[in-house]
DNA sequence: GTTAGTAGTATACAAAAGGTTAGTACTAAC
DNA sequence: GTTAGTACTAACCTTTTGTATACTACTAAC
């Protein structure tokens, strides 16, 4: 079980930069929340913003840039009037399922660990 | 790939919330690097700072703390002249693997990804 | 002409996270 | 008696993150 991990400094302080990149990329109150949404079928901003409870324009704004330059999300700009924005999830946020499944599986566990405690 | 999550709403809110609980855990800036310097067998505080390059000793002390009631870390005190504080990592550490494990991947591969791209 | 919808941006503010510096109280070495 | 080491804590400051409210500019319906 711990063989996997903190054993060897050098390949460690690798392996915890890949850790830090990675929890940057999906880390903060709402990143897994748009990929959901989006995930979810809601392509429009108003959209997604409707399905998303709490979150502001300004921030629902801020997250799609990121996700977009993290190459989990396309925006599409449609002409027509109005002027009509889509945007699409990229099959690389499927690569994130690993991660999801597994921080799933853990918040679970430690959900009903703290339950049984109490 | 994009069967496991993101497809039934209730199921779906009943995930994110424990997704949402992991990265609470172990989100921020710190938390995983002293996990990690405790299992690379640092047990005092100011061998854990120094161990940790830019961490102050409020932060690690506050950090402790949380690992502490998370269950994560066993704070020990053996009265001695000085007073001495060693702290443990707990097996409960252990199940963070997959997690660790999976961000890791997906890390080292994204990072991959972009080194390609320029 | 008012309202509502399109997709946001601007401004200001609040809260949380983290950093900096200094200090506590004790001991042991020089 | 000064320095250094033990393990911290307090006060204050800055940065980051998130919230609230208003506003742009355009169109279509009522």
């Amino acid at each position: 079980m711990s063989q996997e991990w903190g054993r060897d400094a050098v390949k460690c302080n690798a392996a915890m930069t890949s850790v830090a990149d990675a929890l940057y990329v999906i880390g903060g109150k709402w990143k897994l929340r748009v990929i959901v949404a989006l995930r979810e079928g809601y392509t429009r901003f108003n959209e997604i913003q409707r399905s998303i409870d709490g979150i502001s324009a300004r921030v629902l704004s801020a997250e799609l840039k990121e996700l977009e330059l993290n190459g989990f999300v396309k925006r599409e700009v449609i002409a027509q009037t109005p002027v009509v924005v889509e945007y699409h999830i990229t099959p690389y946020a499927d690569t994130l399922s690993d991660i999801l499944k597994a921080l799933m599986e853990w918040g679970t566990m430690h959900r009903d660990k703290l339950r049984s405690e109490r």
